[in-house]
DNA sequence: TCGATATCTTTGACATGTCAACGGTATGCT
DNA sequence: AGCATACCGTTGACATGTCAAAGATATCGA
């Protein structure tokens, strides 16, 4: 009905409905995987991105920016974080307004824990799969994508 | 601390995180660019999916797995559309616990309104900016990686 | 200094998605 | 026929994400 759209050529529908099976199913994949560590995906990437800083602390709104999510998003994932003992939040003496996310003990150890399955996830289900050359032009064509304006 | 993983080497590390990149922000502009139609992205996915049949119904069981969602999701998804009178939901006259699926006028109605500006967005978004090459070669890529076991 | 305005994080209401369990119905075996 | 079992779609409880608005604080200009 609408579904064989003639505004796309026939190959192009094809290759592009391939693609965005890849966006739900690999997505699911690694989340999945990582349900065993007791941290789901966003979980591990707000850790991960944590961790980074020498310090392990990150105010919002340059934490939100890093991980391209909403801060509202960050604050309400945050706030069950916090009920976890994962991460802590405490106000900026530099700003009354400002609030400094920390990572914990148990959130650094948890991130610990879950990295080498993860790292291991995205191999099983990605790096192994593709040829040496593939996953340069794939982080290429990623970027060059991802990189448009908004 | 845990970012600097030497499990993948640099240029893995630095092309998976592209890659990733891609996986949440393109999913994010599509689903944007489909506001003003007033459908989301899984409305436009059911409709779009229901109206391939050329009689627009179709069990849940069968939809599902077409749709590669949960049955539960689905479920739950639909109940809302229905509200909205998208689409209708009747008992199956062969399997008493079955339902059946249809696509109602103002669903089809609201498909047409807003295929045209999906296409578009896809082009914009994605297909515009590849080469004639990169494009067969993305699908190819991506039906080895989803093809995998789950 | 003081009032308008901007910025900060959080919150509430709601849409979406997952998981486990449910009631109802079909099926297969004796 | 009758019972155990499998399957169907739905539901409830909850995690997750979005949007708009709130309350608190900073900043800028008169």
């Amino acid at each position: 009905m609408v579904g064989d759209v003639d505004w796309l050529s026939e190959d192009e529908l094809r290759d592009w409905m391939q693609f965005r099976r890849l966006l739900t199913v690999l997505p699911a994949r690694l989340s999945r995987d990582l349900v065993p560590t007791g941290l789901s995906a966003p979980d591990y990437e707000v850790l991960s991105t944590l961790s980074e800083r020498e310090d392990r602390a990150w105010g919002l709104r340059d934490f939100a920016e890093k991980m391209q999510w909403s801060r509202s998003r960050l604050s309400h994932h945050a706030a069950r974080m916090e009920a976890r003992g994962l991460i802590t939040r405490a106000p900026d003496p530099d700003d009354a307004r400002g609030s400094i996310y920390h990572l914990t003990e148990a959130g650094l150890q948890a991130l610990v824990e879950a990295a080498p399955m993860h790292v291991d996830s995205v191999r099983r289900r990605l790096l192994d799969h593709l040829e040496p050359g593939e996953l340069a032009a794939l982080g290429r064509l990623s970027r060059r994508i991802a990189d448009l304006p908004d």
